[in-house]
DNA sequence: GAGCAAAATTGACGATCATCAACGACGATT
DNA sequence: AATCGTCGTTGATGATCGTCAATTTTGCTC
């Protein structure tokens, strides 16, 4: 499955560092040649892992299409899902650059497309380009205050708002629009892993969507979510923030 | 309170630069001059802030003694204690670096000392010293690991494990151990603290507290914990992680 | 030391949650 | 088509938590 870059598919690479949001952005002709070189391009099936926890790194990964979850597991079964990366979103770096094992595994939550970039190339190309460091660099700050952000969610909201908060964040990233002003998601992800973002068991989703359903505020159906009014959703954390 | 590093008073800001954990860590003779020359000691009594949510950034600080927290809060009161910092750890380093106003606050947990670094002082080493931005990534990465651990906490432990966690961390940096084997700890932040980085009601960390009493694995009084045995405090956790 | 404000504790109560268990739905495999 | 395992939902129950309130303790200022 793995393949090597070639012209005609490099368009699908491109996307990996075209966007101010890729650390990629913006790098002279060598240094494209050199990431060229050492880039191989592979589509994941849903379920499928790019990386596990506890495996050496063996270099950078960057997200070209689909979504990829970072995950976090321990001896008992426990997981839980820390993040997720869209298209553009560099991912494993973090191992590589520490020199030290993958502390998340990443696996494809439905069909995407995920470049690989092995350690020589990046490990060149950072000794060339400072500025890439500091990308990585703001990447990673960026990163920590969103983790910083969910720290403080964890200790505030309530479980029913940490889940509507979850709901409005995926509404942007897989939300369609429809005619009449209400907007549906795809959840990318199970009943258990939504569970473990809002930090409770999954029969506990289960019971606060059925308040969210009766309360009118979202419908869920199987992982299709529709939310008559965001407004109204987001109304919900709002009087909180400003009451 | 403010003055510059003379050279009498270097001895207090070397903190700042030795040890393996500092990003200031092993500058050549110029930078070194340059850093000493931008940076003003300060010392902190109880409860000074030291930056300010939402202030711009006006450079980094250097932790030099003492312990100082990392606090985010919001315009409902709600008060979340993030990290501890201690000697040797820079601060406000990720507004500085992203050019953002401080999306945290710091204040001394007690007495403390500070070192502040000025803005051009540091955009100076930085434009010198291309290891001196590969540290600061290294450091962000520490503490990004360090929030992703905190993370997985939340969702998988109990707040009665959740608290014994803290108190177990409390105790490798402010510990004093006994002759019988006991140690002690004096709490450097409050019982709402505490309960923030539980993530749940003080007056819960006042009965969870309760119950580790009665369960005779902790003794508080105020600020002063004493625990008889940390490996059967630990075992509470091991448990879960080997069973 | 008196006085005050904030912190901490304790009680009571309703709401929410974790757990165990049972069951149906679904997808993958054979 | 039948089987199996996982996922999702629902129910029942005891445990825990959040909230409001009253009270005590602590720390600080004057």
């Amino acid at each position: 499955m793995a393949q090597s870059c070639t012209k005609h598919e490099n368009h699908a690479c491109v996307v990996c560092h075209v966007g101010p949001r890729s650390v990629w952005h913006d790098l002279d002709e060598t240094a494209s040649a050199l990431l060229a070189g050492g880039r191989r391009r592979r589509e994941y099936g849903s379920g499928e892992v790019v990386f596990v926890q506890g495996e050496q790194n063996d270099g950078v990964h960057c997200v070209s299409g689909g979504t990829v979850g970072i995950r976090r597991l321990d001896d008992n079964g426990n997981s839980v899902l820390l993040e997720l990366a869209y298209a553009g979103d560099t991912i494993g770096y973090r191992s590589f650059l520490t020199g030290s094992e993958h502390k998340t595994s990443a696996e494809a939550l439905g069909p995407s497309v995920v470049c690989h970039i092995d350690r020589a190339a990046i490990t060149a190309l950072l000794a060339g380009n400072p500025a890439l460091g500091l990308r990585f660099l703001k990447r990673s700050i960026g990163e920590l205050e969103h983790a910083h952000d969910m720290m403080f969610r964890q200790a505030t909201l309530s479980n029913r708002h940490k889940l509507v908060h979850l709901l409005l964040v995926l509404v942007q990233r897989h939300g369609r629009r429809h005619s009449n002003g209400s907007q549906s998601i795809d959840l990318p992800v199970s009943r258990r892993d939504l569970a473990s973002m809002v930090g409770t068991r999954h029969e506990t989703i289960s019971r606060i969507i059925g308040r969210l359903e009766t309360d009118g505020v979202a419908h869920f159906s199987g992982r299709q979510v529709t939310i008559p009014s965001v407004e109204a959703l987001a109304g919900e954390i709002d009087r909180l923030i400003s009451a």
